[in-house]
DNA sequence: TATCCGTGGCC
DNA sequence: TGGCCAAGGAT
């Protein structure tokens, strides 16, 4: 969804020259980054798409192992698609917002099944894809089809904010932004303007400390003279809530660990985690009595404490008070539960916090902690 | 519009 | 139990 913009900057020289000043700047200093095609090459939409997803709200550098990975396993959009869909989460594990997972692959079979294996290359095609929203969508038909459409991401409001040095705060200022990106993109390349946005505010128009002195737009900032790092302007943040739980690691004499797969939707949907309590704020121990010891997954196991893990998300911090049990040889796996063998760990759709709560396990039996994963 | 949804690095 | 931030999307 395009809007009509009428700024008197669209068209103008002044647009024009900002535009070239940026795009200059972006032939000189562009980063060599893995999805990015080189000088005058075409992009692959696929990867451009892949790289995009991985991208929102996380940074490259978390992003470029997994880039590679998911290009080495699924080459193509087909074979994402053909993927089962655990395969997917096991390579997204440790990513985070796993929902985009999920999306990702639902996307591709969209692809496939409906558009032939190829990407649009329209901008409102692309909005109807599952995990591909405004700026996304934005992104890939300037990006991969050098389409004349915004792209306006974190990166691109923080410059503009600050160029126009809006007084207007998050996210109300966000159709101003919208508007004056639409003005000021020049029509011969929009792909390589989009890209030259986001790396300026990456490395020049940082969050803190901009470098303003090497800044190609400086000249056309407002908020130079003032004070940039203040733009934009953004309403205060709630404060986080501190949640309680228990986990339980069951262990099996043949070293394997009891398991269960977490609900398709909400927090680390579709994951596997162990057993444990709910998470609660303020709650007391009470995992740690009789009555708490009776909701492990086995009421023979010898439990003991392990430890404590802390784990932070977006809106909620978290303590696990790990315990570690040894199964009986007559156990079996509850309903839900299954066993996750000693050569399968690594591989495991495990997020970090549980990552984090396996770690405090093994080093409660002084069994040696596992390499990074690759 | 506001809330939910991960993780790791940096200050 | 810090706070902030990162190429946002779904509901």
């Amino acid at each position: 969804m395009t809007r009509k913009s009428k700024s008197e900057f669209g068209q103008s020289p002044l647009a024009k020259s900002l535009a070239k000043s940026l795009l200059d700047w972006y032939d000189r200093a562009r980063r060599d980054l893995p999805w990015r095609a080189p000088p005058g090459a075409k992009p692959d939409p696929y990867a451009v798409w892949l790289s995009e997803v991985m991208l929102q709200q996380t940074t490259v550098a978390a992003v470029k192992t997994y880039y590679e990975k998911f290009l080495a396993l699924w080459p193509g959009v087909r074979d994402l698609a053909a993927a089962p869909l655990d395969d997917v989460l096991k390579a997204w594990a440790g990513l985070g917002y796993y929902s985009r997972a999920r999306n990702l692959h639902a996307c591709a079979q969209k692809i496939v099944a409906e558009h032939g294996g190829a990407f649009p290359a329209q901008e409102s095609e692309l909005r109807r894809l599952p995990g591909v929203g405004p700026y996304t969508a934005g992104a890939i038909a300037a990006i991969a089809f050098d389409q004349p459409t915004p792209a306006v991401d974190g990166n691109v409001e923080r410059v503009v904010a600050r160029l126009l040095a809006l007084e207007t705060p998050m996210p109300a200022a966000k159709r101003a932004i919208f508007d004056f990106v639409a003005a000021v993109l020049p029509r011969d390349r929009p792909g390589d303007f989009a890209q030259a946005m986001m790396d300026l505010g990456a490395t020049v128009c940082a969050p803190r400390a901009p470098s303003c002195l090497i800044c190609p737009l400086a000249t056309f900032c407002r908020a130079r003279t003032a004070s940039p790092q203040d733009f934009p302007k953004k309403p205060p943040k709630k404060a986080r809530p501190f949640k309680r739980g228990a986990a339980f690691v069951l262990r099996r004499a043949d070293g394997a660990l009891l398991a269960r797969r977490r609900p398709e939707r909400g927090l680390l949907g579709g994951m596997t985690e162990f057993f444990g309590s709910d998470w609660r704020e303020g709650r007391a121990d009470d995992w740690a009595d009789k009555r708490g010891r009776e909701r492990s997954p086995c009421e023979r196991a010898n439990w003991r404490l392990a430890g404590e893990i802390d784990h932070v998300f977006t809106h909620f911090a978290l303590r696990l008070t790990v315990f570690v049990g040894a199964a009986p040889a007559d156990f079996l796996a509850p309903d839900g539960g299954f066993w996750l063998a000693a050569d399968e760990l690594r591989a495991a759709a495990f997020p970090s916090l549980m990552r984090k709560v396996e770690a405090c396990a093994l080093k409660a039996w002084g069994l040696p902690e596992p390499i990074k994963p690759a």
